[in-house]
RNA sequence: UCCCCAGUAGCUCAGUCGGUAGAGCAAGUGGCUGUUAACCACUGGGUCCGCGGUUCGAGUCCGUGCUGGGGAGCCA
């Protein structure tokens, strides 16, 4: 006999004898001397049905299994009478591993995602979280292999930085002290008998770390768990999440947006071909536009223009936002989902923002007015990415840290990138979950991670 | 953090004018020799989110808190 998956099984071209595999309970329908007993291990959508006859020595305890209890069955694959799938088992051994009381929360029908959030350690072994879970994966993979090949070193920049400021968001703080006996000098917190000698947060973004292995690998990309304290509220928004962050050596933003646009075509392209089954449930339950999104956005080219561009289209669009539009201001919500959802249908990648309202570390252009970022705004979802062309000259990103605030001193060695070697590079992040939401369709962050956290919500 | 909405059986919901709790599904028991969220019959199941108030009487009205959702800001 031969464990298998239930996948590879149903995907058996002939007859197979002594077949073992493992699952658990989703549905139990019994029929006069036998019952239908569908099974599912997680290795795809499909479930296994199998015939239990009476015959079989435990057939009274296998007419009591119930949703969710645990099953080893031995039997032959064999060519199904019925009509709603082409193989099941015809078991010759049945063993319950373990039953699930009544209690079990998740029943054969459909539950909000609402509610199935409130027991976030049962839903993966739900249709729709068991798919989500798998494409998860699927696009892990995809992200490695895409980078891969084309030549780029994967480097663990660290969970935990030094850092004070990343260039994004409020950060979680790292420390073993007590907090009660928190030591103080001059009525500051004194962090230098702390675990590291010094203040220490959560990662709020890799790029610093990416950016000087990429002046030593050349192409380099992190892709981990990242982590912001902001009190967002929003179901874009998570307290962790995993970001892609891609740094090139000797690439300046355009060739930045090339490798933007390039990921996103072949991300949603690898889905479309990859994830078959579990694809088709999202497209038929969650999203009836789906293909037809992931098409779009896998084989068009994308829009480009300027920030100055954007403001202009905004501005003699004859819309009322709520929100002015005007040089210097950032984009809102409204004006990015009317550019990416209304104006064009499609992703557009604006560039070129005002000085005023981005980081230190992003290069100057020569209008001395605008900085080299772009972002790429996806329809349904938003902001995906979020990247720049580095400041690479060492006094003019002096300059920048100054007007910032920011301590020279503290960045010495982000500095001394700029002082052995530098070279123009560019970087940007795209927000693993969001590419997530894209491909499925499903509508909020916390149902595209396992185990979400959010202001006030750390179960699990 | 701000604005809006919601919370009733295990789940999804209904509940009229303020008059003492309902359905479907699930569960339990029985039936059925090819079912597909099987079907049929019967049975059990309630802190109406918490606290306070108005009232002869509150699931229903008022206040407050908690939880969840949507939107905004911030961002990926």
């Amino acid at each position: 006999m031969k464990k298998y998956k239930i996948l590879s099984l149903l995907n058996s071209d002939a007859p197979l004898d002594n077949v073992l595999i493992n699952g658990w309970v989703r549905t139990r329908r019994d029929s006069g001397g036998f019952s239908f007993i569908e099974i599912n291990d997680g290795s795809c959508l499909k479930n296994a049905q199998i015939i239990a006859d009476k015959n079989l020595p435990n057939y009274d305890d296998i007419k009591k299994l119930s949703t969710g209890s645990a099953v080893t069955v031995l039997g032959n694959l064999v060519e199904s009478k019925g009509g709603g799938q082409k193989w099941e088992v015809q078991a010759t051994k049945f063993d319950i591993i373990s039953m699930a009381p009544d209690s079990f929360p998740l029943q054969k029908k459909r539950h909000t995602d609402e509610y199935l959030r409130t027991i976030a350690h049962l839903r993966p072994r739900t249709n729709k979280y068991g798919a989500a879970f798998r494409i998860r994966s699927e696009m892990s993979f995809a992200i490695h292999k895409f980078y891969k090949d084309k030549g780029f070193a994967y480097i663990h920049t660290p969970i935990i930085t030094g850092s004070d400021c990343e260039g994004a968001g409020e950060m979680f703080k790292v420390t073993t002290i007590n907090q009660d006996k928190t030591p103080k000098t001059e009525g500051k917190a004194d962090f230098s008998s702390d675990f590291f000698g010094k203040a220490a947060n959560l990662t709020v973004s890799g790029q610093l770390s990416a950016e000087m292995f990429a002046l030593a690998l050349g192409d380099v990309y992190s892709f981990g768990p990242t982590f912001r304290a902001e009190n967002s509220n929003t179901r874009k928004h998570a307290a962790e999440f995993w970001m892609l962050e891609p740094e090139i050596a000797f690439g300046d933003i355009y060739d930045n947006m090339d490798l933007g646009e390039e990921t996103i075509k072949y991300l949603t392209g690898y889905a479309l071909d990859e994830c078959g089954d579990d694809l088709e449930l999202f497209a038929k339950y969650v999203d009836n536009n789906l293909y037809k999104n992931l098409e779009t956005i896998s084989s068009s080219d994308f829009v480009r223009l300027s920030y100055e561009e954007a403001v202009k289209i905004l501005a003699g669009c004859g819309k009322k936002f709520e929100y002015e539009v005007s040089f210097g201001k950032d984009l809102q919500s409204e004006h990015e989902h009317f550019l990416a959802e209304e104006h064009f249908n499609k992703p557009v990648i604006v560039y070129n923002y005002p000085k005023s309202i981005k980081p230190f570390y992003m290069r100057v252009n020569d209008d001395g007015r605008t900085v080299a970022a772009m972002d790429i705004l996806v329809p349904g979802v938003g902001e995906l990415i979020g990247g720049s062309q580095r400041e690479e000259r060492l006094d003019v990103l002096e300059s920048r840290m100054d007007e910032s605030g920011l301590s020279k001193k503290d960045y010495w060695w982000y500095l001394d990138s700029r002082r052995f070697g530098t070279v123009p590079h560019s970087g940007f992040g795209l927000g693993f979950e969001r590419l997530l939401m894209l491909v499925t369709g499903i509508k909020n962050i916390r149902d595209v991670i396992p185990f979400p956290r959010t202001p006030g919500s750390i179960e699990f």
